[in-house]
DNA sequence: TCCGCTTTGGTAAACGTTTTCCCAAACGAC
DNA sequence: GTCGTTTGGGAAAACGTTTACCAAAGCGGA
């Protein structure tokens, strides 16, 4: 079933296959005939491994995420997988779960399957893995927040003016007293949106409004279990914003544990508008930031970096959100 | 960077080095103890590609799924991943968004990397790919419903009881008039599960309750759009089971776009406990379909047949599932 | 006719491993 | 001291491709 068992049914040498199949060179129309009708009777396909050892090329790509199991992962994935495919690249996915020791195993996975670029999006990752892949030339594209550095690109979000968005909707609603339910602080992209948020209020602002922030750990539960703290605030808070939908739909959850009503009793704005969002009750009123275009984005820093070998100094992408007004928000509640 | 720069430094042959490696052949300690320091020294990791072309063995394994946006399979995913792993396997995922082109290109690039395996949970497949890969003698096993042939394992689940504990839950409750939202009737899986629901009627039953089966497509807005027409049917139902949680989640929205209330007005019951249901308002009562189980025990299906090269005549695993009472059902309201 | 240039096919050397022989040394039993 | 028998190391042949490099043929122009 190997190239040579085409080479010999079409009476001709494996270079020729090879030719033929690869386009790489021209072949005469009656050769090409032959070989492709041989191809089919032994039903050839070519191996993937034995080319990439003598090319050096694998076409293989890695995406490293933290919990596939966040609603916001998965289409991120079909993104990238969608045009890596397209391009001929396979994608190695690996999901983390937000553990040091597993990510250190996947990088390793990565190398000794010779992957030719990995798009990170798993806040933290050891400067030690790092300097693995890029000791050995190996492009990374690290989506929402990495180092910069010679072959690393980064997907950056634009947290200022999103966070802007979310806090302008509430305060043009009336609400003065807002939450904000940060990330796990451990991870910089979380440090990042507490001080997006931060930075939207005035020195003045800040004194009299005192804008709460809590830490939570971008899960359900995560957001359910903050409900509490969130109402034992001092002047509690007429609105909370939330780092991502997944905490946003906790809290919802814990608002109505506790025999309260969204969004009489306070509002809700999530972050990333999951595509489930829209069906909570309420709706959720949300800041969009879109996986399509992250995961293009990631992809094409990466090509970026294959193709010119040379090193290209750690590139930037923005990548904009949109604000998505639905249910869960509304004037506060005079009390 | 390669074996060769090993086996140089540490003045022995390559030989001895992959034996060190890979632990197969006695290595005397001092040897062995400079192969190792040598191979931290140049930060050798073997080269997969090659070793997988001479051994035949690519420990590569396909998993092809539907819809990695539907929350079910994630955990599907991840939990067949980690299994993997820990057996020194690689996943090649797949999402076809139900697209056969991209399910025989998908096919295909796996044939081409070499996969030892393949695990599908994707309800169509046609003859000619299942062809493509048991040709090859390539393991597939099916999760949900495939066909019976050697070298093909079947993990099905037990739609009979498990449609059952959901009918019986809304009998003791006091439910009558009842339907089923199916998933798209053109898959098998979904036939399957209309006629598990079906059974669970006596003739006499099925006579006087006119038990009412609609179509959906395993979606959120399949399920929101299949409110209307279940408002419509004459006798309106007062319970309504969903072939999947999503699905259920759109009808519980839909209800509520009615203006009306479940479980008040309708008590809905969901398939497959995603982590998400039991955060909807009101949780979701639903049908426990364990990922975990799933995955694993397709992983080893595969393994089985890897291993034993014989072809095992199709194997069956039987899966169950456990009823889930939260709060979107209840006794209905008498009007 | 002859000279170069282009086109097209073949030969064989890589790519980085594993693994099969083969061989030498060491060991133990008698 | 001799003779199996183990033990541990090396040389080299695979694995299935791609890709220099080489050679023959065809062709246009002088």
């Amino acid at each position: 079933m190997g190239i040579r068992e085409v080479a010999n049914k079409a009476g001709v040498s494996v270079a020729t296959v090879s030719r033929t199949v690869n386009g790489v060179r021209s072949v005469s129309p009656a050769i090409a005939a032959r070989v492709w009708s041989a191809i089919r009777e032994v039903g050839y396909v070519p191996n993937t491994q034995a080319r990439a050892l003598v090319s050096g090329r694998s076409r293989l790509l890695g995406l490293i995420v933290s919990d596939i199991t966040n609603p916001f992962f998965p289409e991120l994935i079909q993104g990238f997988e969608q045009v890596a495919v397209r391009a001929g690249f396979e994608v190695l996915l690996a999901s983390t779960s937000y553990d040091p020791a597993l990510m250190a195993a996947t990088v390793r996975r990565m190398i000794e399957r010779k992957v030719e670029g990995v798009a990170v999006m798993t806040s933290e990752m050891e400067d030690s893995l790092i300097g693995e892949l890029t000791g050995r030339h190996i492009p990374l594209a690290f989506i929402d927040v990495g180092p910069m550095a010679p072959h690393i690109s980064n997907i950056s979000v634009n947290y200022r003016t999103g966070v802007h968005q979310a806090v302008q909707h509430l305060r043009r609603l009336g609400h003065r007293r807002l939450a904000f339910i940060a990330g796990p602080l451990a991870l910089k992209s979380a440090r990042l949106r507490r001080e997006a948020f931060l930075h939207c209020f005035t020195e003045a602002q800040l004194a009299a409004d005192r804008p709460a922030i809590l830490e939570g750990d971008h899960s359900l539960d995560g957001g359910f279990n903050a409900v509490q703290e969130l109402l034992g605030i001092p002047g509690r808070p007429t609105a909370v914003i939330c780092s991502n939908d997944l905490t946003a739909i906790g809290v919802l959850r814990g608002i109505h544990a506790e025999g309260l009503s969204a969004p009489r009793d306070m509002s809700v704005i999530g972050f990333d508008d999951i595509y489930m969002a829209q069906f909570m009750l309420p709706p959720l009123t949300t800041v969009r930031l879109s996986r399509q275009d992250l995961a293009r984005q990631a992809f094409e820093a990466l090509i970026a970096d294959i193709d010119r070998s040379a090193a290209s100094a750690g590139a930037i992408y923005p990548i904009e959100t949109r604000l998505i007004v639905r249910g869960s928000t509304s004037a506060p509640h005079p009390c």
